[in-house]
DNA sequence: GCCGATTTGTCCGTATGTATC
DNA sequence: CGATACATACGGACAAATCGG
């Protein structure tokens, strides 16, 4: 992304993270910020505005733009944004592994456009993957994948990455996810491919995802020890 | 708010809504809308940003923008994601109680200055709250409230809502809340104020929430049974 | 209490770039 | 290639909130 607001709101967000804007701080005005920028005011109340839903700054009307962003500790796997379990390993260096359980060709019965939201009769990529870390078994990965949308996946890119793949290879962009949170009961399967010990309940993020055509392209189930899980979020008021 | 675009917003979502734009289809483009709403480019663009982050639109670069929203299913789920807990018990019509247990002025020593953010001997209103649907004992709320922000709050207050004084009776406008989910093994306490049976482990929802100026006025953990509990979210992604 | 300077919030009109068909 | 539609960016104008004199 080249865009002037993208570059400036990851400039401005790389200078909170370092503490040169420390907590509870105020930003340049707008103005200041224009100047130091060499671009329009508009520009950087857009850049402003992702910082704000980001979490990281309040813009106080006729004051400023606190900063209320605080480093948060990385002790655990955090799930935020959309982001692939690739990308979340290599942010956290925790060097998982993930093995491949399951990858087969489906079709959508009823009941599995039921709960998915894919249409009877579609063609579904099913795979199943366990996400080891230190050898644990901690996080169990089921997704459908549209065929038609995804196709050609191998054992290999499913035990790397299939967003990589899809993305890089396919041209396909993952663009808006929808999600769930639960908390269920581990069933047999669950115990069968984790390392859950007297642990009985996981934590389960049910997400739909769409491409940028704004067409469903996978439906995922991603099964987490409660122990290593840990969801972050920031929600900005809704006016009402 | 009366702002233009937030009108428009809404007008938007609820013709998406009532299904006047279905899932799947193409909402009319940027300049009809600017045409149909008397407005500028702009404007719309804004509106539309909004139903994106928000998942009911996909825009596709040069085709149209897409209807992404479908009628959220009525599965097991009783609390939902933003909504605050008097508001899902409002949508979901269960006739929750609330029983104050504990309600008392603190000082943040250092510890509880670690673990929610507020300044070490700061004075803090601690509440703590049994939600019950139909006598059982679901959720456990622990909130601690800025006693300088939010001032005076009585049992009453704390059996009703405390969010609804704030807002009326002290013109405190809540705006940025930072959210963290993860799931605990109950405490003694937990088993104490809850009907839990044999189940042993809780959602937790851990959250700071700031005003309009961007200060820190609550940290709440809002302890829940899971078979009871669901967090529905919307995530855009990062283009990178 | 009022006024003016500062700062954020909203809106407009226009121009240009880029993707789709 | 041209027409259509979304994406980005600019500059200007005015409103609303805050703060200090």
């Amino acid at each position: 992304m080249k865009a002037r607001y993208d570059v400036i709101y990851r400039d401005i967000r790389e200078s909170i993270e370092t503490g040169a804007y420390p907590y509870q701080a105020f930003l340049p005005s707008e103005a200041e910020l224009t100047a130091a920028f060499e671009c329009s005011h508009n520009t950087i109340r857009r850049a402003l505005g992702l910082l704000r839903d980001q979490g990281y700054v309040q813009p106080v009307h006729g004051k400023g733009v606190r900063v209320i962003y605080r480093e948060p500790e990385r002790t655990t796997f955090t799930v935020g944004g959309i982001e692939s379990f690739r990308e979340a390993d290599a942010r956290t260096h925790l060097g998982a592994q993930t093995e491949v359980v399951t990858l087969e060709q489906i079709v959508a019965t009823p009941e599995v456009s039921f709960d998915t939201g894919f249409e009877e009769g579609t063609e579904l990529t099913h795979i199943e993957r366990v996400r080891r870390v230190g050898g644990e078994g901690l996080i169990l990965d089921r997704n459908l994948f549209r065929t038609s949308a995804v196709p050609g996946i191998t054992e290999e890119i499913a035990r790397t990455s299939v967003y990589d793949y899809a993305e890089r290879e396919l041209g396909v962009t993952i663009a808006t996810s929808k999600r769930a949170i639960t908390v269920e009961r581990a069933v047999e399967r669950d115990r069968e491919l984790l390392d859950l010990g007297d642990i009985d309940y996981l934590a389960v993020i049910t997400s739909q995802t769409f491409d940028a055509q704004g067409i469903l392209i996978e439906c995922t189930q991603s099964r987490h020890r409660p122990d290593h899980f840990c969801f972050r979020d920031t929600a900005v008021r809704q006016r009402v």
